[in-house]
DNA sequence: CTAACTTAGTATATCGTTTTACCAGCTGTA
DNA sequence: TACAGCTGGTAAAACGATATACTAAGTTAG
């Protein structure tokens, strides 16, 4: 197996080598289709398979695609995962995975390593707000996809960005809850390095503002930083911050969490102190994970269509790599909607 | 980046090319200490990084592994995933991920693949009973670490398996159970096509009999396979499954699932017909995913130290990649510990 | 009939390493 | 002095593909 070489598969065909080459790479329409054919079954007979690592070293690039999300232990980045490496493997390519908890010296780590591994695109399942630190890489040749990049001032440049709306996703749920006639709504954001949840803690105020309701700083819980490496960390952080909004002199009668994993977590913080969801506490989240189905109650979130993200994704970068010519970056923003499940409620 | 060379290096240095590769590959007892200074200084200033398509050629081997797991979208194999990473990480290797679903196609596919692009060592997330399917890549020279593959009759050859013993896994939840005062158990097992999940069955199985219980096939409930991609399917499989088994005209009083996504999925389930656990049915699992700590009732279930079962693989596969001489293959059983929560309690 | 063009291929340099075999100086010893 | 034995290196042949530049033979046009 992958012992054989072109060589091998030349002289069995009684051609050169790049006659086989030839063949291999689309330029059949130089040979006689006897030729070909005999080449065919060469190739057949020896259960040939190109060496990726020759291809590689002669053309420069190789068939691997980089992930880097902040960690697949996560739910909604593990789906992402699934998908974008089920699309990739339909189009001849392998995934390369990195977790990067979110950090620029782990992106950067891991997008250096890729380069040298002759991988010339990689998708980022979450963006930093400063992309700085990829920029050499990118000056160099690498393209990046971004789940829900939109270009900020101060960039150097842009890449591709695929996602949905932030700013409406918030909208949606803070629309929900006020049409159920919450007025005090906290908002469990987690540290606000990513530009989606940026935008997400800006839907959510604007929709406030718009409604005549004045933003309380105090609502909005940032927390720190999650350790490195704790898979269960958002859980955890959603239940903490629960904690924080619930214990308040004046408390918020529904919750907004920044994703389904904070928002899960608040669930079990608003029982820890008591409360039951949604009879004194309406909490929603975002994404739609598989677990909003069984939580008790099911969540009110809004779904992202993960699923066409990865796909959309995958095929951007693929298809940057295969065709070079330069182009203008794109921004897909595709429509997320509103999932109305049992953890809201009118307020008490 | 990555453009300069060993070449190049060695020009600054003054040296010549044998000289860098020969630092490079620990061979540096060959050079004068002012020798060595000079090139590594050389490598430090030029940013040298030595091209792995190149080294790969050469060597026949990539600083990759392959992951093969059902689902990276399943929270288990997530996390899994993510500690792999990052031992593999720290090793200086780059994991490639592929989905099977479990089936064996699926696996073979990837396997050849990872093959033909350098791949030496591949991790299985799961083991199918069978493992013919790898038989000519494992002759090849391809190693592969297994969770929890033990040797089965009929196996051509056997590999390194590292994991937990699922027998005394099943065996500690149902005298868990039985402790209790239950009677009458169910068993939610889906399709029992992996190794782990047999020894799970037979584990129950043993320890109800042992206590003099006999067995009611009714009450294992073996489902279908679940459809590839859906990476909900083993919590709708749990709540298929406690419908099932809940509509019994002798229903059991508690239900151990193969892991704790059947088991979220069963409670769901149980809710569905009206039922709360743990007051009307107890629910246990297995794996002790993040999500046992904040579904409600919280779930018991038996702790699978997945971080140790991960990076022990890992270092495994690296082991027998950097030394080449045969080994004989191992097993290593982790010890795992029964987890009591809240969705367990004495029947009704 | 010859120049120009096609067709169907081939020879070979190249990509960036690793590694085996070799070699030039120097030291020490008989 | 002469030769063996180290030390500290170097030359060059792989590894398995790709792609550019070339060629020989056949076809066509004028």
């Amino acid at each position: 197996m992958a012992k054989t070489t072109i060589a091998d598969v030349a002289r069995r065909a009684h051609v050169s080598v790049s006659s086989v080459s030839n063949l291999l790479n689309g330029r059949s329409q130089r040979m006689r289709s006897t030729t070909r054919k005999r080449i065919q079954d060469a190739i057949e007979e020896l259960d040939y398979t190109p060496s990726f690592a020759a291809r590689h070293l002669k053309t420069g690039h190789s068939p691997f695609i980089g992930l880097i999300v902040p960690s697949i232990a996560d739910p909604f980045f593990g789906s992402f995962g699934r998908f974008a490496e089920e699309a990739a493997s339909e189009r001849g390519y392998q995934v390369l995975l990195g977790n990067s908890d979110r950090t620029a010296e782990r992106e950067k780590a891991y997008a250096e390593m890729l380069w040298g591994s002759g991988v010339r695109g990689i998708i980022f399942g979450s963006s930093l707000v400063k992309f700085d630190h990829l920029e050499n890489l990118y000056k160099e040749g690498m393209h990046f996809v971004s789940f829900y990049r939109s270009t900020h001032s101060g960039d150097q440049f842009s890449t591709d960005s695929i996602g949905v709306d932030n700013i409406q996703a918030t909208r949606l749920l803070t629309k929900h809850l006020l049409a159920l006639g919450h007025r005090r709504i906290g908002f469990i954001s987690g540290p606000t390095d990513m530009i989606c949840r940026l935008d997400r803690v800006e839907g959510y105020a604007k929709t406030l503002k718009e409604s005549g309701i004045d933003i309380d700083q105090q609502l909005i819980w940032e927390g720190a930083h999650p350790s490195p490496g704790k898979a269960a960390a958002y859980l955890e952080l959603g239940r903490q911050g629960a904690h924080y909004l619930l214990s308040l002199p004046e408390p918020p009668t529904a919750i907004i969490a920044i994703n389904d994993m904070h928002a899960l977590g608040a669930c079990a913080g608003a029982r820890d102190l008591g409360l039951s969801v949604p009879e004194n506490l309406s909490v929603a989240g975002i994404d739609d994970i598989m677990f909003t189905r069984v939580s008790v109650p099911p969540l009110t979130t809004v779904k992202q269509p993960i699923q066409d993200i990865a796909r959309l994704s995958v095929e951007r970068v693929i298809d940057r790599l295969e065709n070079d010519e330069p182009q203008e970056s794109i921004r897909i923003l595709l429509p997320s909607s509103l999932v109305v499940r049992e953890s809201t409620a009118p307020p008490a």
